[in-house]
RNA sequence: CGGGGCGUGGCUCAGUCUGGUAGAGCGCUGCGUUCGGGACGCAGAGAUCGGAGGUUCAAAUCCUCUCGCCCCGACCA
């Protein structure tokens, strides 16, 4: 190779990206791969799309790399509108920044730590909380540069207990994460739907056509209000809980139901035996009353403090993720019968009634609590009371006693706003949003001074997206049987073109004058070059998924004509070779960005 | 972390129960014939059967240990 002459520099070549599919790296596979359960992973892996390395570690293969490109340039855009600004944090960061957060410990095994070869404790980011503060709060320090907006485009890792369903649930994955800054709640909150419309911007640009914002718990990220984006699909590892109208959507781990409680008098409390009756079915079957006149009593140790004794309506289930919400604890164990009696309970026959002076943590859900005579445990084997009720029987003096909702919604029950009954769909979380607060700032000391020039703990707000899961969901949500139907804006390609019978007076030559003006023109061509049999070109070009498609052939070159068929099936026209480039511009015509807020 | 399943050419699998020198289809290479919804013929390349021990004259196959991957559950910004 000779060297570059002065002013020559490599980067201002004029560079051919290989659309060939001759040379195109990344095979398609005629069988579904053992592993591939779900449309999406499906057809990633059968078309060339990705590769597994590991255990949720892919390979995005050049056909993958084209549409998460064009994925993120959606949201740089949107980003962007929204006055973010891009930036890079790193990767690999080092444990002391995440032990000021506290999240060092808090964080369990899903952060992968290791040690460099000073022995100093490090990293791999799962989020950048840490990495943007310590950013911020060394760039930002008046409120005269309040609020600010900064995202990256990033690989993240967690070590994830079980990944699945190809890009749906993974331990490393490129995310697009952005954080604001601000020096009120209201600012905040401001920003927060300003994020939350672009959201759905980009969200319909990508080419969703079913996503839902829906209340979310805040889980590990802290803060009070967050909303996740669910892609609605059947692999979806969410279960969205909504009400016919839609007025109401949350996640099942905050989603909430009312439960009347009939009115009747309050009957005396009676003790009865009920021999070898342990379960609710049982109880209740064995004094014939229904399950929802009766109390579960469910046990939970959390941490090495007391007893949790979680009280619900028989019929319902208490719902982990509330109580531990509640309880501010991360880790909640299944109490073990020794715990139990430990604490002068009776596994099978807990009560409420007789524990005074134990040091029992009593949670109680409203659908106990109102709920008149209902049927409990005795503390004592093979008793229950009959006409439990909680304000007169439950000892408040000896115990502490919360009522806060723990209930598990199931579909048909009522919606909390509008009453109709709540229905169930599964959702794939492809972006959350969080008003974070000063859970970050504070422990780690990121102060800006106001106007009076005192100091002041900046509030925060984050906002992911995951980029490979996107790309994942929206397959999920456009295939048929034989590949995806991407959307124009994210598919790899905006055209297929495919050369039938090559070799035959002529084709070869029209199809890559075709392909030549078609790249001239701009367009994003994926020539089929290598003169297979139709079946296995329609087939291949079906798996790929482009959502047009060009085909020229003997039979179409004898008429000067090339055939157009749009992925979809829906539209199939001949078109003249002489006016295909004009076709194509006019086929892809791009949607313009909205403009404005 | 509990429960279940699977590791045999690039891919999908048979062979394992009942030990006897490793197979098929797809894919790949070459030649020829075909050519509008996954063509055909001929000739080839390619696997120390996940790994390590052990039993045996002989191990893909039996035993022990181990690693990896998938599924269900638990967990999960």
């Amino acid at each position: 190779m000779p060297p570059y002459e002065s002013g020559d520099h490599p980067k201002q070549k004029k560079t051919h990206p290989i659309m060939r599919l001759s040379k195109l790296v990344g095979r398609r596979i005629k069988e579904t791969p053992k592993d591939a359960h779900t449309p999406s992973h499906t057809f990633l892996i059968r078309g060339g799309y990705i590769r597994q390395v590991s255990a949720g570690i892919y390979t995005l293969l050049p056909l993958a790399r084209r549409v998460t490109a064009r994925i993120c340039e959606i949201i740089r855009e949107e980003m962007n509108r929204v006055d973010g600004q891009e930036v890079l944090m790193p990767v690999v960061l080092p444990g002391e920044l995440w032990a000021e957060s506290g999240r060092l410990t808090a964080v369990g095994p899903e952060l992968l730590r290791f040690k460099d070869r000073n022995d100093k404790e490090m990293l791999l980011g799962m989020t950048h909380e840490e990495a943007v503060v310590h950013m911020i709060r060394t760039e930002i320090n008046s409120y005269k540069q309040l609020p600010c907006t900064v995202y990256q485009i990033q690989t993240k890792y967690r070590d994830e207990a079980r990944p699945r369903a190809g890009l749906i649930r993974v331990r490393e994955f490129t995310m697009k994460d952005a954080y604001s800054f601000h020096s009120s709640q209201a600012c905040l909150e401001e920003h927060y739907a300003r994020l939350h419309q672009a959201y759905t911007r980009i969200f319909e640009r990508v080419g969703l056509t079913n996503v839902l914002s829906i209340e979310s718990d805040t889980g590990m990220m802290g803060g009070s209000t967050a909303h996740e984006f669910m892609a609605v699909a059947e692999c979806g590892e969410d279960t969205i809980f909504m009400s016919p109208d839609q007025t109401y959507k949350a996640n099942r781990d905050v989603a909430r139901s009312t439960y009347k409680v009939p009115q009747e008098p309050l009957k005396p409390l009676e003790k009865i035996h009920t021999p070898g009756q342990k379960t609710i079915a049982d109880v209740a079957g064995f004094l014939n009353v229904p399950t929802h006149k009766t109390g579960k009593a469910v046990f939970y140790t959390a941490g090495d403090d007391d007893l949790i004794f979680a009280m619900i309506r028989g019929d319902l289930d208490v719902n982990e993720t509330k109580l531990k919400n509640h309880l501010c604890v991360s880790d909640l164990k299944a109490a073990t019968d020794q715990q139990i009696r430990a604490a002068g309970a009776e596994p099978g026959y807990a009560s409420p009634v007789a524990l005074s002076g134990s040091n029992v943590r009593l949670v109680v859900d409203p659908s106990v609590k109102g709920n008149p005579n209902i049927v409990v445990g005795a503390n004592e084997p093979g008793y229950h009371y009959l006409n439990f009720n909680l304000e007169r029987d439950a000892d408040e003096e000896a115990i502490s006693l919360e009522t806060v909702d723990i209930a598990t919604v199931r579909p048909g029950d009522p919606c909390p706003v509008t009453g109709a009954p709540l229905t169930a769909v599964r959702g794939i979380e492809v972006g959350n949003i969080f008003q974070l607060g000063t859970k970050y700032s504070e422990p780690m000391a990121c102060t800006y001074l106001d106007q009076s020039g005192k100091s002041r703990h900046m509030i925060m707000g984050c906002y992911g997206i995951g980029v490979g899961r996107l790309m994942a969901a929206i397959i999920e949500q456009s295939h048929d049987e034989y590949g995806p139907i991407w959307p124009a804006a994210v598919s790899p390609f905006t055209m297929h073109m495919c050369a039938l019978n090559p070799k035959k007076a002529g084709v070869s030559e029209a199809a890559d004058q075709l392909y030549t003006d078609l790249c001239s023109a701009g367009i994003d061509v994926v020539y089929d070059d290598r003169g297979d049999k139709a079946g296995f070109q329609f087939n291949e070009a079906d798996l790929i998924g482009v959502p047009h498609r060009l085909v020229v052939s003997p039979k179409t070159l004898a008429e000067g004509q090339a055939e157009y068929r749009s992925r979809d099936g829906k539209r199939v026209e001949m078109i003249s070779l002489d006016g295909a480039s004009r076709f194509v511009t006019n086929l892809v015509v791009p949607v313009a960005p909205e403009t404005g807020m």
